[in-house]
DNA sequence: GATGCAGATTGATCTACATCAAACTTTCGG
DNA sequence: CCGAAAGTTTGATGTAGATCAATCTGCATC
């Protein structure tokens, strides 16, 4: 089921130039890159990430043990379902999906990850990743050792706390995930989607009405629980509507609040 | 949207007897009943429960902390969505489903709860709790003040770690519903819920092949993503086909490889 | 700049499940 | 023990979204 590890040609590209396709799926080794160390102090996510509202010494302790980046190449995948889960992962740069399989082989997107979210939390509970994380582009991560973590959590409070809370709000995530998923139409799955990903890059400093999807519509379709014809159809009918326009990957909501008018819509 | 809390009758039924159906849905106030302090090391969910692992000394310990219990009768809420969060809940006797609702008042099961498991996990990252849980028959419930868990979780690595993979086991099941939601068809959904109350009443030592379901054809349906009409037919169609027995809400599964067969099959 | 291929669009048709409807059964308060 | 209400079953019909199919588009590689 695995394929073999392939090294990555370190630091070959600077994220998010036009970095060469590669999408073979290759298992990204953990390696550490020369003195790329987390640098929470200075990163850009520090607001959102895991160390929210640490003082500046426990930013200092935090960084000791937050390991090594590790990039990602389009396709790459983090890590598989089944492999021995030690580290949690947070995202510097670029997204992710994670993806849940049934015994059956059925594959569906189950996150669509972006910077400064935090993933793998569903190893922690049976010892081994329960889903796949694939780099949706070029992406790059810190390495979060989850037993020094959970060392450190010890003395510090608000590691500790932050860490509760982000398991919690995972599972509260989740369950919007599935009232989606059990009651609502096809239109307002999109449009949740939407509106998801809009307040998501304006809390990160990004616009909130155009945004690239990194996901293709078989991707978005599998984790709104549609089929890839049924979301290409709404993108369309969306944009005759003047809802939004598309231009294949790219989006521009044209009338959020219509778009959030039509959630809770009947037929 | 909340109704005024309505004070229980402190014990005045033994849980599991015929208790008089109250159903309206009352508040269940934290009572403390007379000396009906947690005592973990008699419990017998002892094994299941949150102090997994723990040593003699520990336990004692955890069991200071771990309040009062509270009664509750069929239909009684436990929390309401929106409530400030401050206690995590074991349950000790009878069953709870959770449900979240949408902003436009839809509402969906979201959990099945029973003896052993921990409920009130989504409250932590908003300090507010993002359902609501409902008793499915005469339950009782263990409160744990989540501050003091913390604390006390800063001491005792192993009741840490237990929290840990509690809150990170939900993210799992919650991966596993939404692959259910998203991508099986109606018969499919069925068998894997049955099969998975087979699976938990094995491990607590009940049957796993004869149980009673504790929820209505509507709440099973809204579980499931699906219409009552449609988990009853498919009950009828199970039960013509020899794989299950039904009466009401009395199931014994005749042939539970048959059931585990039948989930990830074409039409 | 040509070529190949993954991804996207759009149309025609099918179907699993929803919806509407009516009868039946169980539960429970009085 | 009766009557109302809640829950369940079963049938007839409707429809949202799936499936099948054909064409189109963009972009990566040579």
């Amino acid at each position: 089921m695995t394929l073999p590890a392939k090294p990555i040609p370190a630091a070959s590209q600077p994220n998010g130039s036009g970095a060469s396709r590669q999408g073979d799926g290759a298992r990204a080794p953990v390696i550490s890159i020369r003195d790329l160390k987390a640098h929470c102090s200075t990163c850009s996510m520090r607001e959102l990430c895991l160390p929210v509202g640490l003082n500046a010494e426990e930013l200092r302790q935090v960084e000791t043990v937050f390991g090594n980046r590790v990039k990602l190449r389009k396709g790459d995948s983090l890590y598989r379902a089944g492999e021995a889960f030690s580290s949690l992962y947070a995202i510097r740069i670029g997204s992710l999906k994670t993806t849940v399989l049934a015994e059956d082989g059925r594959e569906q997107v189950s996150g669509y990850h972006m910077l400064g979210d935090i993933i793998g939390l569903d190893g922690i509970g049976t010892d081994h990743h329960g889903c796949q994380a694939v780099a949706l582009e070029d992406t790059e991560v810190c390495v979060l050792p989850f037993e020094r973590l959970e060392d450190l959590a010890r003395n510090m409070t608000a590691l500790q706390h932050n860490l509760y809370q982000f398991l919690s709000r995972e599972i509260s995530r989740d369950h919007h995930i599935m009232l989606l998923l059990g009651s609502m139409r096809a239109e307002e799955r999109l449009a949740v989607f939407l509106l998801n990903l809009s307040d998501r890059y304006r809390r990160r400093g990004y616009s909130s009405t155009e945004f690239v999807l990194r996901m293709t519509r078989e991707e978005i379709g599998s984790y709104l629980g549609l089929k890839l014809e049924t979301v290409s159809r709404l993108f369309s009918r969306f944009q005759e509507t003047g809802l939004i326009q598309v231009q294949g990957r790219a989006v521009k909501l044209l009338d959020p609040a219509a778009l959030k008018q039509l959630v809770g819509q009947r037929s």
